[in-house]
RNA sequence: GCGGGCGUGGCGGAAUUGGCAGACGCGCUAGACUUAGGAUCUAGUGUCUUUGACGUGAAGGUUCAAGUCCUUUCGCCCGCACCA
């Protein structure tokens, strides 16, 4: 029996279910129930994701225990998702917020630690005030906190960090290892993973034998090098204007800079500014004096912070040489000997470059660099958009970073057998200050574990993306003790054979899961270094055009479109209304039309029973129907399912294996409607649980099929002919048929034109027809 | 600016490889049954100047044949965005 691993995203607790989650689990149930009935051994399950901030924000508010709050919410959902009769299998369950699980989310922690992945530094980070506590970089959508919207500043702040970096080649090279991805995924993951080739070059200082290292990747363009720019809040920067007659002038742009959010500061159509440092720069090629400026759009994470601008041939040095009255130097001519304006994008011949003139300037880009390498001034170099992860929050409900901190020994994880390190009940939540657990005594002080003196406890919880990082991989084996999972189950069940769920986890929660299954992998625990073999990204549910929000008041109760109609109902209808892909449009309206058709099922009952003549009709639906669950076209599986039920209801009498076909191919998509008509139809055992219908292909075959016949490619007739008929026999046709010979009235005939079992197209002269 | 995607009736959508455009459903129209209809059933429903012609955002092209392939173009959505 081959296996089959079903998983959808588990949600967060937040109270209630809404539509897209009925969509996204309605989805994985068809497949999950459908591989079933094929006769895979196959894996559903349900979890919860329940760290994380708004049961926080609830014990602010309210004053309920986050736990409290989380385990209310986790049983009114589980009963909401008990009502749409969802195939899961519930001993599998799971609370990422329960110390079973995040014993193991610590023991992640530990394995990344003892390995190298986990860092504790200082750095310059995001830090939203609302949410009291750091954000990652994948956490900042415009510069506004993803969660709470709130502006996010920067603060400097000592944090834990996950070496992702590390594996940025590796998750961007094996995105070309899945096939079963959709493209824009993919595309955002390589995007954001952003890699660029190019070189460091080092550019000494004038008057002083330190120098500043800058990333390029046009090292063809460095004798079109007029100036270069410093980040403002670069860490040398205060070192290098002190004393200068512009160092006043420096201090308040750093300031007016370290001021700006970062909406302000990356606006598209931010103005440029810079100051004159007083500094000036050695063009490590050719010599030149050339002034440093710091402005405000060099990034300082990226690359070095150090940028040697050539107006030129780069947009944004063009703007600000502009504006300051830098010089601008070609060195780069069009190749069609046209005068192009500057700046100058393109590939060309390489001008006013000593040595290098006359070159193509992308056969330059590698000359100049090797040249660069040889003479020791700077070496190639890959760089990488992709930040590390910053995974420590400043929050109480999430998993503890498992580090004691000892003033003799330094900072010293928590040994395994320790695990987990508890989150403590009695904390106050007052919204204020310090964090909940940093202010809770008895848990800050603990011993060393290595030396036994007094010490105190990492008071920071960790990001919930590492909760859901490595969730699908528990659920192989979610009641070991032992190890977060067992190899030998782990390597029977991955990879996830379908993952469903919202795009809006494109980068966030795919990247880190593909993160932490090849770390894993590496160091011996799995197998695949891939956690999700072929993924579905739905779309979204829609009410008047948007997405239904509280805000908007558009939004539809899943739980009273189950009292009115049934789960079935609301199933079927999402299902239907559009493939799974793409936006979905809610209509009250067409919801009616799905629980019609359920009725119409029904009422086959009351038709007169007897011998079967609708087997043609009944094995085509069944291949229809296969072909499109196995292509996750359930709008159009669906439809074939209503197609044969409208034949049905026209003929004056079925058979009971006729219906039988209809229930059980309607059971994954609405199983509580066809277990009652299963036991109606007097079977026992469930419709469900039967195997999924095989067409016969002996019941397809026909002695006639419907031929189109064209003229010079328009539509003039249909005949009924013998499928056996090859392409020449056909053409024969054409010659003989006095039908044809009526339609073709005498005009000459060029060509004909032959697909079996589909059409013949007559191409004949215009003239005289 | 870069990347991904979409554009088909009044609406949601269908049309695996180029081969009958509009399946299926909603809505609408008319009729039947009915005290009643927001129930059910029957028939119809792309457009038009209806013996036929036109029609898949627009314009070209390839082909016997184009919603589907190619070129140009317009519009919309999503992601990233001063990444050197």
């Amino acid at each position: 029996m081959k296996k089959y691993y079903v998983l959808e995203m588990f949600p967060y607790p937040s109270g209630n279910l809404h539509m897209g989650h009925v969509r996204n689990y309605s989805i994985g149930d068809v497949v999950a129930r459908y591989k079933a009935m094929q006769g895979f051994d196959v894996l559903h399950p349900m979890g919860w994701d329940s760290f994380g901030l708004p049961a926080e924000n609830a014990a602010i508010k309210n004053g309920t225990p986050p736990a409290a709050w989380t385990y209310k919410n986790i049983d009114v959902m589980r009963e909401q998702l008990q009502k749409l009769n969802l195939s899961y299998n519930w001993d599998l369950e799971f609370a990422t917020s329960s110390p079973d699980y995040y014993k193991f989310t610590q023991w992640m922690f530990l394995t990344f630690f003892n390995n190298g992945l986990a860092y504790k530094n200082k750095s310059y980070v995001n830090w939203c005030p609302d949410c009291a506590t750091v954000l990652a970089n994948e956490q900042v959508v415009n510069g506004n906190c993803e969660r709470c919207k709130a502006t996010v500043d920067k603060k400097d702040l000592e944090q834990w960090f996950f070496k992702i970096t590390d594996y940025a080649q590796r998750l961007l090279d094996d995105l070309d290892k899945l096939p079963g991805w959709p493209d824009k995924v993919k595309s955002m993951q390589a995007n954001w993973i952003g890699r660029s080739e190019g070189a460091e070059v080092d550019f000494q200082i004038d008057g002083s034998d330190k120098k500043l290292t800058v990333f390029t990747t046009r090292p063809d363009t460095i004798f079109g090098v007029t100036y270069m720019v410093i980040a403002p809040e670069h860490p040398l920067v205060k070192e290098l204007i002190a004393g200068t007659p512009q160092e006043a002038e420096c201090l308040a742009l750093i300031k007016k800079v370290q001021n700006q959010t970062d909406i302000d500061r990356t606006a598209t159509d931010a103005a440029k500014e810079g100051v004159f440092s007083g500094v000036h720069m050695i063009n490590p090629l050719n010599g030149e004096k050339i002034p440093l400026y710091l402005a405000n759009y060099v990034l300082l994470d990226y690359g070095t912070g150090v940028v040697m601008a050539v107006p030129g041939h780069d947009d944004r040095d063009f703007e600000f040489a502009t504006k300051y009255n830098l010089p601008i130097r070609p060195v780069i001519k069009p190749n069609d000997g046209e005068e192009k304006e500057l700046p100058f994008l393109e590939v060309g011949t390489i001008i006013n470059s000593g040595e290098f003139d006359g070159l193509d300037s992308d056969i330059a880009n590698d000359k100049i660099t090797e040249h660069i390498e040889n003479k020791g001034l700077g070496m190639k170099k890959v760089n990488f958009r992709l930040r590390d992860w910053l995974i420590s929050r400043q929050r109480y409900w999430g998993a503890p970073i498992p580090i004691i901190y000892c003033d003799k020994c330094g900072i010293v994880p928590v040994p395994e057998k320790d695990l987990p390190v508890l989150l403590p009940e009695n904390v106050k939540f007052t919204g204020q200050g310090k964090s909940p657990l940093s202010e809770c005594e008895e848990f800050v002080n603990c011993k060393c574990p290595l030396c036994g003196i007094d010490a105190k406890r990492e008071t920071d919880t960790m990001d919930t993306f590492v909760c859901s990082s490595w969730y699908f991989l528990r659920y192989c084996d979610p009641k070991n003790t032992e190890l977060p999972f067992s190899k030998e189950k782990a390597d029977y069940w991955m990879g996830v054979d379908q993952y469903i769920g919202g795009v809006e986890h494109a980068i966030l929660h795919l990247l880190y899961a593909r993160f932490f299954t090849k770390v894993l992998s590496d160091f011996g625990y799995l197998s695949v270094d891939e956690p999700f073999e072929n993924l579905l990204t739905q779309g979204m549910v829609l009410k008047d055009g948007t997405k239904m929000s509280k805000s908007v008041g558009n939004v539809v109760s899943p739980e009273e479109i189950i009292e009115k109609y049934g789960a079935d109902t609301a199933r079927l209808f999402i299902l239907f209304a559009a493939p799974p892909e793409r936006d979905l449009e809610w209509n009250d309206d067409a919801v009616e039309g799905s629980y019609r058709f359920l009725k119409r099922v029904e009422r086959l009952f009351e038709k007169k029973f007897g011998e079967s003549k609708l087997r043609f009709d009944v094995h085509k639906c069944i291949k229809k129907v296969t072909e499109d669950i196995d292509r996750f076209h359930f709008n159009t599986a669906i439809s074939a399912i209503m197609e044969l039920v409208n034949v049905m209801s026209k003929a004056d009498e079925i058979s009971p294996d006729d219906l039988q076909a209809v229930i059980v191919m309607l059971s994954p998509f609405a199983p509580e409607t066809t277990e009652i008509l299963w036991k109606k139809l007097g079977k026992s055992g469930n419709a469900g649980e039967q195997p999924w219908p095989k067409f016969d292909p002996a019941a397809l075959v026909v002695s006639e099929v419907e031929v189109v016949v064209q003229i010079n490619g328009k539509i003039k007739t249909k005949l009924m002919l013998s499928p056996d008929m090859t392409a020449a026999d056909m053409q024969d046709f054409v010659k003989t048929s006095e039908d044809i010979q009526n339609l073709i009235n005498g005009a000459e005939i060029v060509k004909i034109i032959a697909v079996p079992k589909k059409l013949i197209n007559i191409v004949v002269r215009q003239n005289g027809f």
